[in-house]
DNA sequence: TCTAAATTACTGACCAGTCAGTAATTAAAT
DNA sequence: ATTTAATTACTGACTGGTCAGTAATTTAGA
């Protein structure tokens, strides 16, 4: 009989807060918050529980932690691109597509679907959340919006309500890849998808003529 | 000092599993269904927990009880569209806002906050909700898309992909009113984000014009 | 060594589910 | 009608298991 190993019992204090709340994400994500339990949570990072409580003092604390460093990072990597381009055209898709890549397609994809299953038990890291990370992408998505209307590029609409119009399409998509997708089968093709969504909303959004008006 | 009354304890076997279904959707939308507690459903139902175990097996079987009876009546409603309407634009229009008037806007709007939360708990459930209500409820609109683009009232695009586009931002907006909205203040204008999501999308959708190409 | 990191064993609150009993309703008997 | 018996809807105290959080102990590294 083999024996199992009884356990390295590495000591690293510096990595451990990341990789318990990566261990953490990819658990609330999967079952919610309520229904994680710590000692599942610990198991995946290869400690055990009382470990936890070394690094985050609650599992409040741990869930906080969880959303605080998972998406504000990833906003810089928008906001630079507001310089990088200028035709308001490719920078609405590169904002568009840059989201989808850092974040939708990834494991902080399911940061969307966790923070809308608890922003009602957690009221302050919901407000938090509203303000540093779907407020401040907003932001950047209605000043892309306001150029091609001001350009001319774009049609005049509403750039508040766009933005919310806009992004859904892709953060359902994200949603739905950590709740339905690994239960029912077939998803679409991702291309396909995002060809699909791209031609039906820069098509919507494009005034009818470059110049003036005709064709 | 005027004694608090005992209790009514009325009778009322018929209503009684449409209103404990109804408790329960609201506080598993509110707070999850891991967070809720059997006690606080029977409470807001105005009966004790006992209770809850005459209609209902268990919490689970509870919980399968809200997703069935809450969204499958709604969906005939879609249905019958298809024959009521024969211009593809009114139709496509009639089956998005009717969603919005009988499942968006309303108490069931909740559900596909709930389903998505805990989809990858009840992978059964979640199966049946996606054949009996996803797929059909998408079904629905690839045929209006399908007839539109026969009748070369819309353009080209891929079937299967566009539903979930067309549908995300509504489905987007009703979680939203469970999840950010009771914290984070001034949501938009309803009106005014369906007037802006209906511009975007069918001007996106309709072909440059209406006999060849000329506008 | 000796300190810091991690584990293990433990506690107590909480909650799904149970069940003996009570109140309301109906039916039967006078 | 009015009492009595039988039935049915409902209650709430209780139990057993679970799990967040803690305290005691062990192990790794300087």
């Amino acid at each position: 009989m083999a024996e199992t190993r009884p356990a390295p019992r590495r000591r690293r204090k510096e990595a451990r807060p990341q990789e318990l709340t990566a261990a953490a994400l990819s658990l609330f994500v999967e079952k919610g918050f309520a229904a994680t339990r710590l000692d599942d949570i610990a198991e995946r990072a290869g400690v055990s529980k009382g470990t936890l409580y070394l690094y985050f003092d609650s599992k409040d604390a741990l869930f906080k932690a969880v959303i605080q460093e998972g998406i504000v990072p990833a906003l810089h990597a928008g906001e630079v691109l507001l310089d990088e381009y200028d035709d308001p055209l490719a920078l609405l898709r590169a904002i568009l597509l840059g989201w989808w890549e850092r974040i939708g397609s990834t494991e902080l994809g399911g940061i969307p679907k966790l923070m809308m299953s608890e922003a009602r038990n957690f009221p302050d890291v919901a407000v938090y959340y509203q303000q540093e990370v779907i407020q401040r992408g907003t932001a950047l998505l209605r000043k892309a919006v306001a150029r091609g209307i001001e350009r001319g590029v774009f049609r005049k609409v509403d750039p508040e309500a766009i933005c919310s119009v806009l992004i859904a399409p892709l953060v359902y998509r994200a949603m739905w890849r950590h709740s339905f997708g690994p239960c029912c089968g077939q998803e679409t093709d991702v291309a396909q998808y995002l060809h699909t969504y791209f031609d039906l909303v820069l098509n919507g959004l494009l005034a009818p003529a470059p110049g003036g008006d005709a064709q």
